[in-house]
DNA sequence: TCAATAAGTATGAAAATTCATATAAATTCG
DNA sequence: CGAATTTATATGAATTTTCATACTTATTGA
């Protein structure tokens, strides 16, 4: 990728305006541009996308209470527990109080859940490795570890 | 940023499962983890996350038509159309049909949206700038360009 | 030219989401 | 200990969002 004089003067074109280089609307444009293609793969099964983070991280990790699976999911508590319910009903997971403490809950994956997820996820790396080698030459794999350092650093309580 | 043998330990322990090395799901988190302040604030205006959206590209460019101005605001277009109605009830916005192709509705920011994106647009000014400071001798800077080829290789359509 | 198709926006009903708050269990600390 | 506080989850009403599709105007091609 030469940068002429073409180019860079059609760099400069587009970017007039504030939002176009506007880090927060860069973030939530890219996340959603690199999202579409998977997450319209993710609804043809039939799931929602915050069903889809939930089965990603019960695969990763089974047993996780309903408040902690909300904030790595990234989806507010009241919703995921009306979430983790229709996902009880369609067989994908059950709950189970917590022994020690009684105020929690707990889920895990079902049989079917759990061959669903790991299907998903799968198919998740698959589409994610084609994504990176587009991106290659580009930033593709240079994004992830800085990615992974701007969440360390504005959000440490994310870590598992 | 040296990568010793203890950083590189401490980054292999926590990175076990799938999803928290994932780019899609570092795009999501650290959209969310960059945004969440901001956002917070926006909704103390009175304005939810996509109405403010909105203005900001107006502030860049008045007179977009509802289309266009969903698609570079990450709103389905159904949505928006409700919720311009909303904004110019409220006296941020007014519709205009465009004379020349009278299918199309273009949209105009009132005074009082008007000073409000720019009052809100300068408070994004110096939150980005906040935050590319922290995030800085990390990655925050390199991030943005980085962020723009993304989108430019999955996305080119969002030119403006 | 005119029928067929495409493009832009709006609409209504169904479904999802939010927000405030209830409930219940654990923890704190005077 | 036990009242006050905190933590975890659930619930219901109000609001939003989605989805399919209607409606209108523009464009295309026979």
């Amino acid at each position: 990728m030469q940068d002429s004089p073409a180019i860079e003067q059609d760099i400069e074109d587009r970017d007039e305006g504030f939002v176009s280089n506007y880090l927060l609307y860069l973030l939530a444009a890219a996340s959603e541009a690199a999202s579409a293609q998977f997450h319209a793969r993710v609804r043809k099964t039939g799931l929602r996308v915050p069903e889809w983070r939930v089965l990603a991280w019960l695969h990763d990790r089974d047993g996780e209470m309903i408040t902690r699976l909300a904030r790595i999911s990234l989806i507010e508590q009241s919703r995921l527990t009306k979430i983790i319910i229709q996902m009880e009903e369609r067989g994908l997971v059950t709950r189970q109080g917590d022994a020690q403490d009684r105020r929690r809950v707990r889920v895990w994956l079902t049989d079917t859940g759990r061959s669903l997820s790991a299907t998903l996820v799968e198919e998740a790396r698959l589409h994610e490795a084609r994504l990176l080698s587009i991106l290659e030459g580009g930033d593709g794999a240079r994004l992830k570890p800085a990615l992974a350092a701007l969440l360390e650093t504005l959000d440490p309580e994310s870590r598992e």
